[in-house]
RNA sequence: GUGAGCAUAGCUCAAUUGGUCAGAGCACUGGAUUGUGGAUCCAGGGGUUGAGGGUUCAAGUCCCUUUGUUCACCCCA
């Protein structure tokens, strides 16, 4: 039993998955930089308000999943739960504004909420996000699709189903939900207690229940399609189109609802089987109106978050391949030798070589072992013969072939 | 916050109805091969069976508590 331990729902990410979150981190820096993107990076702590303000008071990420404590001036101080807040926060506090437009940022990094852990759900989460700002034409939201489709093709992700919504605008939207709001209460007593609660506090959430009784009821319900607006209407068929356009397969699933308060219009997930119940690997939307509301111009805005831990869940049986860098060995016998490994080993680094030094005291055979595991191109050694004569051998592991080197 | 399963060596797992049950494989270390790796053989280290309490002549095995973990619900990336 260890004496520590990560806290639950955190964990370390060690070799070898190393290289694989590398992997696609390096993949989507390559990606969005083609689209335009530029590295934002924004604190991991903000003030407690912010995510109050942008998320929603009533959502149950501010209820009751966020790291919320006082630092030691009294300030209520939250650990991101999600990084869209962040970045508008800082569009409007750097005038990032002034930039050309549209705007375009992506960042990286861990997120935190207080949830019970689950495959595929963790306490201490990795994101990448990217946000686009000053753009309201359906064509930014298209361009979002297609650097998405590319990443998850440099990636290497197969097999993921991109769905697509509309949940209007402040205009049309009240409407809809009254019109949910009706049709469900007169179905009320056949709804699950789930669902009755959602009728009070988030009727949008009725669509997505996925209990069967409910689900009858559900089929009858009135879509949000057709409540929209006449701008919302026409933005959701321009993007259709233009997905069509470019070969990006998509499904209308009028039943996608965001969690957080401020998407408008276009709503998305990406999602892929066999990683469990949380099958969502990248969802995101447009947010028109969020800038406004922390205070900045009216400015129209998109942007989605990949969940990494799901997306390396996807991409674990993926061949990585080993960027080989030479190991050069160093077997050596006695003090002395080591002095010399040392100076030798400089040299050999300085050429972008990989070297490991062994044990002076180890036996020549543990060393040529160790040379072994750590799968040496050669392995150099040194004892007291060698650094009488000058000359020491140089085995390559492969075959087995000896050759003199010249130690001095 | 709710529900269910699991918890034995570094890892993967054994241990008939509570009765030599604390084991195996892999890994690790050493030896066979006095200064030369991979194969083989041999040997060794390592566990108060997650923690605490209880029932019993006897608990890894049954009961309670607790912590962790897995999966699902809520919700979400």
């Amino acid at each position: 039993m260890n004496k520590y331990s990560t806290l639950k729902g955190v964990c370390d990410i060690v070799p070898p998955d190393d290289k694989l979150w590398d992997f696609i981190e390096e993949i989507s820096k390559e990606v969005f930089s083609i689209y335009g993107f530029k590295n934002i990076r924004i604190p991991v702590i903000e003030y407690t308000e912010l995510f109050k303000r942008g998320i929603g008071e009533g959502t149950d990420i501010v209820e009751k999943e966020m790291y919320t404590f006082s630092d030691r001036s009294g300030r209520s101080i939250t650990l991101r739960p999600e990084g869209t807040a962040s970045v508008v926060r800082s569009y409007i506090e750097n005038n990032l504004s002034d930039l050309p437009s549209p705007q375009k940022f992506f960042y990286l990094g861990p997120m935190f909420r207080y949830e019970r852990p689950q495959k595929g759900r963790y306490r201490q989460f990795y994101q990448i996000g990217a946000e686009v700002f000053g753009s309201s034409n359906p064509s930014t939201d298209a361009e979002i699709f297609s650097m998405l489709n590319m990443f998850l093709d440099k990636v290497g992700l197969t097999n993921t189903q991109l769905q697509i919504n509309s949940i209007g605008c402040p205009i049309c939207r009240p409407n809809y939900i009254s019109s949910l709001i009706e049709f469900f209460s007169k179905h009320s007593d056949n709804l699950c207690t789930d669902c009755q609660n959602r009728l009070q506090k988030n009727p949008l959430r009725l669509l997505d229940c996925k209990n069967e009784g409910c689900g009858i009821i559900k089929k009858d319900a009135p879509l949000i399609t057709q409540s929209l607006c006449g701008e919302c209407v026409n933005h959701h068929n321009q993007l259709k189109h233009l997905l069509d356009l470019q070969g990006i397969s998509f499904i209308e699933n009028p039943l996608i609802v965001r969690g957080l308060d401020y998407y408008t219009k276009t709503a998305f997930e990406i999602t892929a089987d066999h990683i469990g119940a949380q099958n969502t690997v990248i969802a995101g939307g447009r947010y028109d109106n969020l800038v406004h509301e922390f205070g900045g111009a009216k400015t129209p805005a998109i942007g989605f978050a990949i969940g990494l831990e799901r997306l390396a869940l996807l991409l674990k049986d993926k061949e990585m391949i080993d960027k080989k860098v030479p190991l050069i060995y160093f077997a050596i016998l006695g003090d002395k030798a080591l002095d010399k490994a040392l100076l030798m080993a400089k040299k050999y680094r300085k050429e972008g070589l990989w070297v490991e030094i062994g044990n002076p005291s180890d036996s020549l055979k543990s060393q040529m072992k160790k040379a072994d595991k750590f799968n040496a191109e050669s392995v150099i050694i040194i004892g007291e013969n060698e650094i009488n004569s000058g000359i020491a051998i140089k085995k390559r592991m492969n075959d087995g072939v000896q050759e003199e080197v010249n130690i001095n």
